[in-house]
DNA sequence: CGATGAAGCGAACGCTGTTCGCTACAATAC
DNA sequence: GTATTGTAGCGAACAGCGTTCGCTTCATCG
């Protein structure tokens, strides 16, 4: 972050106190500031420490320039955030095109769910908006494409398509908040332990016997396994209703 | 330090397993300011006016004092906004006994759907935790008591809840920032239609065939179904799985 | 060479959640 | 009865937030 910039005072982060007026003046016009790097910022922010770090000042900072100068190139901050969900959707690849359309789904599933995770803090804007950004749009097509080419009917697409997604980005959304819960970031101290494990020794046993009776799989050691397990059930079920194609036979071989 | 005649649930320090919510006395000098009435009027906030506005000083304009007032009976923001989802999680009733697993399923899912719809700016709180206040381990208590009951394996009904509250709760969290958006409180005239047919208008049809292929099928008029579908797939999917006892006899009947 | 227009940005505005430390008073102790 | 103590309530302030105003600077163009 240091390493290139255009002259060699040119040292972001906190102003040189020997760097007088004249010189600062000059070097505000060469900044170099794009949307590019602005959502190559946030997403930094975003991935190292977190939803409620990326703030516009820290953002700025990180670009070596005032807040001020962020919007000339985005509007608000709740823009720029649908702007980096919609970028991040758009790291996924398309479906291997030998597969059927419910291996093809499972795995579009799967790369959403690792996008999803790999950016933990940005699963929250997912929520936000419909998602109608050119990737997410992209998402769509993909998913409706290998689906029609198969022979699915339209409306079982459609419906397909939002209950595998809302399955996804809600396990995502899960599996996030635990990994932010055990990273325990969030006053380490607070309960001291904030897992269920800790939970099940006060639980009053008279009131919840069921919930001790299976505390032994109740605290989710494998959420990888749980998430295959939900989506492999849905997909059966998805597989078997009215306007599904037949997933047993490849339509092109 | 203590006197003898305090209830025993009185000590403060060491919290009960969830917190020290049982206070219904009037001890000291009494305003009238307790948990409750701080819960019920951060809910009328919630409900009437969004997640947005509930900040401390608008709840406390609300209960006709200052924000610092507030702090003597929950210690932040985020514990009152864990605290109240956990209280509409006790709204949800319990399944009617006659129901077998699945449709006792159905109906749990449907319920907990209704109530995220009807606090809509609430859903968002339910997956900043694990879920694991007092009313949503009754939750818990109340699926797997059902499915135990009928004969499912404990790590089959685990893994079941999960997935069926992460499918309602991410429906439900799609399906209120469609309403939300719907409304267009947030800068109406942002982009005139924030919809999917407006957009359709304007998408290269070279990129998207799919889509557009799909269109009319694409704009969701009919949440509800859309619920109702998804989940019995799911459902459906999970009834066939290893582990689930069988729907079709009634076991006491 | 002067005009134009946009990028950069210092300074400020009106918010936010939260804390400090005081006041007033109920409950207890003597 | 009086003194002590603990605590609910709360005015005032703090640090930080997103955002806006209006200025400076300078590449571009005629």
């Amino acid at each position: 972050m240091f390493a290139s910039s255009k002259r060699p005072e040119d040292v972001p982060g906190t102003a040189p106190w020997w760097r007088n007026r004249y010189e600062q003046r000059l070097r505000h016009r060469d900044r170099g500031l794009t949307l590019e790097r602005i959502c190559e910022a946030a997403l930094a922010i975003l991935d190292r420490e977190g939803l409620r770090e990326l703030t516009m000042r820290r953002l700025a900072d990180e670009l070596g320039t005032g807040p001020a100068s962020l919007y000339r190139h985005i509007a608000s901050r709740e823009e720029l955030l649908v702007e980096l969900a919609d970028r991040l959707i758009g790291e996924l690849p398309t479906p291997d095109d030998a597969l059927g359309w419910r291996d093809a789904v499972e795995q579009l599933a799967h790369e959403l769910r690792r996008v999803l995770l790999t950016h933990g803090g940005v699963v929250l804007l997912i929520t936000n908006g419909p998602l109608l950004g050119p990737n997410s749009m992209r998402l769509r097509e993909m998913f409706w494409r290998v689906m029609d080419r198969d022979g699915c009917e339209a409306q079982f697409a459609v419906q397909t398509y939002f209950t595998v997604i809302h399955f996804v980005v809600c396990s995502a959304l899960f599996g996030a908040s635990a990994i932010r819960n055990a990273n325990a970031t969030w006053e380490t101290s607070r309960e001291k332990g904030s897992g269920l494990a800790e939970l099940l020794d006060v639980l009053p046993a008279r009131l919840y016997p069921t919930v001790l009776k299976f505390s032994e799989y109740g605290d989710r050691p494998d959420p990888e396994y749980d998430f295959n397990f939900g989506l492999g059930a849905l997909l059966d079920g998805l597989e078997n209703a009215p306007g599904a194609a037949s997933t047993a036979p490849r339509p092109s071989a």
